[in-house]
This record gives structure tokens, C-alpha cells and sequence, in this order.
DNA sequence: TTTAGGG
DNA sequence: CCCTAAA
């Protein structure tokens, strides 16, 4: 039938190559509808297998059983999914399935989460969509959107997301979401991926399997306020929480709380919306006194702060007259509060951590550990004095030294400086692991994972007043860090060793140097969060995102995004230190993906084949065949630049669809019925050839 | 880079 | 025409 046709159109002269090209055939990716169910699959059942350590900590770990019960409202409302719930999509997300053929998916699989039994969320309901996101290469897991509503339907927040991450991050935003909420809704566009608010990151170190770090190139979101006209616009925790109704009854630990957020006034809101590390001012004799501790960590302190860098918590530095130990401080008097409620994230972090914690710093060498925080002034360098002879001593060296600044007036007292880190961004750790494997394993790939992550060059930044300080030999007193002065715009960063030190000074302050990116980050950071421009995308380059739906209208935490589409932002993998308050709420954070928004990506303009175009594909693969589009184009379209070898075996295939179907059904420029039976012809002979060739 | 295939 | 897995 087909040969006949070939007869009747006169054309004879398929020309099989000598040297079987049967090596390169099958190529492609054949099964991609398996391959993707499979992912699917697989990563449903790292969730589950998550989910299942989580119970499993919960229920063995819990020191009493009130905390037991409230991890197991909370996973189990975690889990208790109800598949069917349908969403809806506003008009960008929609526009977004359009163009991404992976979120046209979105809707493959829905859950709606139940919160009935979280303390402060009775009749929460969060719903997702978990898609398949296989856009980019090594990417694995999924996306989701989600919507949060509350009992009275007011919207929480909306997501777009990877949905693992998702995952992760909802465990905590479930935690930590809290009631008051509802006022405002957090919007952030469609994206690709998301990144996790610390406390995720360093919960999920321990829990989930292989990691492999992503490196980000960041893009910015979009925080509204439904409601932001009910909180100040410079979103002050502090007032933000004294706002705030608790929503259950008043505890005993409120003093407490209002001290605790009283402290924080003293930090500002730009070092917070900065996303860098807070800084802890309280003094030994609780004055509020705000310097920072240079020092070096001995082995015993490396491990505990790297306990507490890993469970995010904050450490202290105790008032080092006697050698500046390191000691953690009241944090059993010092509740962390969500709203009235305690932050479940220490419990969770107490029950979880101690076998996880050792598992991370055992694995990490101190070597490394030193390395990465020698960049901080250090107990034994000129920077850091631990009485009123260093004092001077560090009065000396800086009055020797350029664009030194004038001592501020009390050095005698607290020439020691305390501060305390509280949280770290730290970049996304993706899991990759078959589904087949042991938690143990599991836990060693995310082990080696953390520690290769850490180890790798990482260093402390300082940022001072919005500004990189990058001058590592300048003292505090130099730079213009004193006990007594107003550090309400420390910060620290942690930064890869190999981001450039382009240091200039800033011209307003000769004592500050600054690498470009942390304040660019920040200025932009306030401009877009301020003013949220959607067509801004494309051309704004880092940033950040929120991490809160309450506090934080203007709040934004600096993020991570995917460098590997080579457009340098070699700071943006930095990590961020991150206000702990800003976490409070919803960890999970979006972040673009892929280079360019997608409604930004020119498409190419649209050139349909001409006849003669159509005339020249059909003789050259009737010689070649189907399979050789490299020389197809070579031979047949060589000049025409615009004609890639894709296609042309684009075209090709449109060719045989075009010609299978009933003329009424074709569109376009009509081509000729011969054309179309040859078209046939050849396809069909060298499909057959194709297959005859595979089964030899 | 090229091919195959889904979209 | 885009996207991307796989080779």
C-alpha cells in the first residue's frame, strides 16, 4: 500500500545509509509519561516516608504528653489530606498553565488539608496542588499552589511552589501559622521553586534524605496586605505584635513576651526586612546594649553554635569577663510566641535534634567550622578585647589606623560585645533519593549533603547598616560597632568564599566597605516590597521573599535562587540570616526558577513553511529519513538560519500529521496532496526501516 | 549537541 | 514552536 503510493508518486530513492544508524536509535526520552509517574510516585512516598519519621519523633521523642498530642494534632493534620478539593487560580497563575505545560498539571492532584486539631487553627483549611515539575533539568518533585483559608474564608495566603519544598516547609508554616493571619493575605507570584525559612531547613537536615544543593538566582515576590492599613506600614514586630489580640488565653509567660518583643524594638525594622541575622542587645545586666561579640569559637562553642545554627536557634554569648564562654540563656525562660501561643519549633527542634544535631556536627570538621567563621573578629585578634586594657589596646590600633572614627565615649564597661544569631537562610536542599532507601541512608545523604554544603567555603559576612562591611582587618570600633551605639543594622551573612570582594567604601561612610550586592539586594528589596510593580519581574534581579503573612506586609527575607542559569549573582547564594519572628509564620517561600518570568519569554516569531519549504523537507528525508535532522538541515536548509534541525523535524511531524487527517480538518497554507503522500511514504519506509534496524 | 517526543 | 530527557 504504502510502496505503491511511493510508485505512483515517483519517487524511488530512499537511501539507507550504509553504517546502520540503529547505535543512535532509540534515542530521546521514550517513556517520559512513565518517568514522570514514577517521580510522582517517588516523591509521594518521601513525603509519606517524612511524614512517618515526623510521627515517629513525635510519638517517641515527646518529653510530656501535652507536647505529644500537639505534634500529633499537628502532623496529623499535616497528612490528613483529602484528595478532589479544586482550586482556583488567579489570572497570572492561570496565564502561567497556559504557557508552562508542567502547570497546566496543577490540577492532577489535590489535597485539601484540615488543621481542625492545631492549637490556633481550628477551622483552618489549606488546599494544594501537587504537580509534577520536571521543567528544568535535575529538578525533581513537584509544584503546588495552595490557598489557606480560614474558618470565615478570609485567604491566607496563595502559593506557587515545588512541592516537596512545599512539603517541608508546610510542616512549620502549619506549626506556625497562626490565627491573626487571616488580616492579610500573602500573595506571591507564580514561580518555580521555593526556598524554606531556616527553622525548615535545619528541621528537615534531619529528617529527609539526600540533599543536593541548589545554588539560586533570586527573583522577587510580591507581599499585599489585605489589611495593611491595620498594621504601620514599618511593620514593626514589636508593634505589630502588641497588636495583635493573643488569641488564646493569656499566659503567664506575657511579661515575658513583652519584654521580649520590647528587645526587639531596639533591632530595626531595615536590618529585619534585610533579612539579616538579628542581633540579640541585651546586656548581662539586661540594659539594652547592642555590641557585637568578636570571637573565636573554641571546639566546645563551634559545636554548640553549630547546634544552634542548625536547629535555628539563637545563642548567646554569655558576658565573657571570664573568657567568654559560650551558654545558652534562659531559653526555657524566654518563650518563643506565635500570637499568644508558644512557637512549636523549639519543642520540635529539643525532640528532634539532640540525635540529628550530633549527627551534624559530629560530621562536620571543625577545621571546617573554624574556617567558616574566621572571618568574624576572633578572640585572640586585636578586634575583640575582653577588658579595659584591650579596650585601649583596640582604642590604639584604630587610631592608628585610615578612616578610623572617633571612639564612641564609654569604652571602659562593654567593650565586649554580645550578640547572637538567630537564624540562617541557608540555600535549598533538594531530595533526590529512590524511595526504596532506609532513613538511615537517608540520613547520611543528608548528612554528607549538610556537611558539603557547609563546608564549602562558606564565611560570615557583616552587614552594617544595610552595607557589606568587607574590610576584614578593620575593627569593630573602626567600623563603627561600639557596645553602646545603635546596632539596630548589624547583620551577618553567609556567604561563599568565592563571591567577589568587590569592596569600594561608600562614600557617606568611609568606614564602611561594602560589596555591592547585600545593599543592592536590600534597596531593592524595600522598592519592590513598597512598591510592588508585577512588570518589574524580568528586570529585577534578586531577592526575596516573605516569610510571614503577619507581620511581614513589608517584610521580606532575602533569597536564594538558581545560579545555574548563569546569570551571576554570586552573593544571591549567600545565605541570608533571617530575623527569627519572620519565621513565624510561613516558611515557604517561592522562588523563580527558571531565568525569565515565563509570560516574559520571547517566543519565537512564527514562520510557517512554505511549499517549496515543505517540497525541500520531504525530498531530503525521503533520501536521509526520519532521525537525521542534523543532516536534513544541512542539506536541505542549510541557508535558511531560522530553520533549526528541531524544526525541522517539528515540521516533519506536523507533515504527517497534516497529511493523516481529512483535508477539511487542515489549516494554513494548503499543502499539496503529493506532498503529503510522500510524506506518508517516507515515513512509513523509514519507520519500518527504523524498526527492522532495532530488531536486528 | 542531537534526537525524540510531549506539549 | 517550546521544552527537555536522554543519548
Amino acid at each position: 500500500m504504502v510502496l505503491q503510493r511511493r510508485l505512483n508518486y515517483g519517487f524511488n530513492g530512499y537511501e539507507v545509509p550504509a553504517v546502520p544508524r540503529a547505535s543512535r536509535s532509540p534515542r530521546g526520552r521514550v517513556p517520559i509519561r512513565k518517568k514522570r509517574d514514577d517521580n510522582r510516585i517517588r516523591a509521594i512516598e518521601i513525603l509519606a516516608c517524612v511524614a512517618g519519621k515526623l510521627l515517629q519523633d513525635a510519638e517517641n521523642s515527646s518529653p510530656d504528653a501535652a507536647c505529644r498530642e500537639e505534634w500529633d494534632n499537628i502532623f496529623e493534620s499535616t497528612i490528613k489530606c483529602k484528595q478532589g478539593h479544586h482550586q482556583r487560580y488567579n489570572e497570572d497563575e492561570a496565564k502561567v498553565s497556559k504557557r508552562d505545560p508542567c502547570e497546566q498539571e496543577i490540577c492532577k492532584e489535590n489535597f485539601t488539608c484540615e488543621f481542625s486539631r492545631v492549637p490556633g487553627l481550628q477551622g483552618h483549611r489549606q488546599s494544594y496542588k501537587v504537580n509534577e515539575f520536571s521543567r528544568a533539568r535535575g529538578n525533581f518533585g513537584f509544584k503546588t499552589n495552595s490557598t489557606s483559608y480560614f474558618a470565615d474564608h478570609s485567604r491566607v495566603g496563595r502559593y506557587s511552589s515545588n512541592s516537596l519544598e512545599f512539603f517541608r516547609g508546610h510542616v512549620d508554616s502549619v506549626i506556625e501559622t497562626n490565627s491573626e493571619a487571616k488580616s492579610s493575605t500573602v500573595l506571591i507570584r507564580p514561580s518555580d521553586k521555593i526556598s524554606f525559612a531556616p527553622q525548615t531547613l535545619d528541621f528537615f537536615r534531619g529528617q529527609i534524605d539526600s540533599v543536593t544543593e541548589r545554588k539560586y538566582e533570586a527573583k522577587p515576590s510580591i507581599i499585599r496586605s489585605n489589611k495593611s492599613e491595620n498594621f504601620p506600614v514599618k511593620g514593626s514586630l514589636d508593634t505589630l505584635e502588641l497588636n495583635l489580640k493573643p488569641p488564646s488565653p493569656v499566659r503567664p509567660e506575657s511579661d515575658l513576651k513583652a519584654s521580649l518583643f520590647r528587645r526587639r524594638k531596639t533591632c530595626s525594622s531595615y536590618s529585619r526586612r534585610c533579612a539579616n541575622a538579628e542581633v540579640d542587645i541585651r546586656d548581662a545586666d539586661e540594659n539594652s546594649v547592642c555590641c557585637p561579640q568578636p570571637s573565636r569559637p573554641t571546639p566546645n562553642i563551634v559545636e554548640q553554635s553549630i547546634r544552634n545554627f542548625s536547629t535555628s536557634r539563637q545563642w548567646r554569648r554569655a558576658p565573657n569577663l571570664n573568657g567568654g564562654a559560650f551558654r545558652r540563656t534562659d531559653w526555657n525562660r524566654k518563650p518563643a510566641y506565635c500570637n499568644g501561643r508558644p512557637c512549636h519549633t523549639r519543642q520540635r527542634s529539643q525532640r528532634i535534634s539532640p540525635y540529628k544535631r550530633r549527627m551534624f556536627f559530629d560530621r562536620i570538621p571543625l577545621s571546617t567550622l573554624d574556617g567558616r567563621f574566621h572571618h568574624k573578629p576572633t578572640f585572640n585578634s586585636p578586634y575583640k578585647r575582653s577588658n579595659g586594657d584591650n579596650c585601649n589596646a583596640a582604642n590604639g590600633a584604630s587610631s592608628s589606623a585610615a578612616g578610623q572614627q572617633a571612639l564612641p565615649k564609654s569604652t571602659s564597661r562593654d567593650c565586649n560585645v554580645k550578640l547572637s544569631i538567630k537564624s540562617f537562610t541557608v540555600p535549598e536542599l533538594l531530595i533526590d533519593i529512590p524511595s526504596t532507601a532506609t532513613i538511615g541512608s537517608l540520613k547520611r545523604a543528608v548528612m554528607e549533603a549538610v556537611t558539603a554544603n557547609l563546608g564549602d567555603g562558606l564565611h560570615v559576612g557583616v552587614i552594617l547598616q544595610g552595607k557589606s562591611v568587607r574590610d576584614d582587618n578593620k575593627t569593630l570600633l573602626q567600623t563603627g560597632i561600639y557596645h553602646d551605639d545603635d546596632h539596630r543594622s548589624l547583620g551577618f551573612i553567609l556567604e561563599p568564599n568565592h563571591a567577589p570582594i568587590s569592596s569600594h567604601p561608600q562614600a557617606e561612610d568611609p568606614h564602611l566597605l561594602s560589596g555591592s550586592r547585600p545593599q543592592d539586594l536590600m534597596r531593592r528589596t524595600t522598592s519592590l516590597t513598597l512598591q510592588p510593580k508585577p512588570s518589574d519581574f524580568s528586570s529585577l534581579p534578586p531577592v526575596m521573599n516573605l516569610c510571614s503573612s503577619v507581620d511581614n506586609n513589608f517584610d521580606v527575607v532575602c533569597s536564594l535562587t538558581d545560579i545555574s542559569t548563569n546569570n551571576a549573582m554570586p552573593n544571591s547564594q549567600a545565605l541570608f540570616a533571617v530575623p527569627a519572628i519572620t519565621m513565624e509564620a510561613l516558611p515557604v517561600v517561592p522562588l523563580q526558577q527558571k531565568p525569565r518570568h515565563p509570560e516574559f519569554v520571547q517566543r519565537r516569531t512564527r514562520r510557517p513553511f512554505s511549499v517549496s519549504e515543505v517540497e525541500a523537507l520531504v525530498q531530503a528525508v525521503e533520501k536521509l529519513g526520519t532521525g537525521r535532522w542534523r543532516d536534513v538541515k544541512i542539506r536541505a536548509f542549510e541557508s535558511a538560519k531560522h530553520r533549526t534541525y528541531v524544526d525541522l523535524k517539528d515540521k516533519w511531524k506536523t507533515l504527517v500529521h497534516t497529511a493523516r487527517i481529512s483535508p477539511q480538518q487542515r489549516r494554513g497554507e494548503p499543502v499539496p496532496q503529493q506532498l503529503l503522500d510522500r510524506v506518508l511514504a517516507a515515513h512509513a519506509f523509514w519507520s519500518h526501516h527504523q524498526a527492522k534496524q532495532q530488531s536486528n
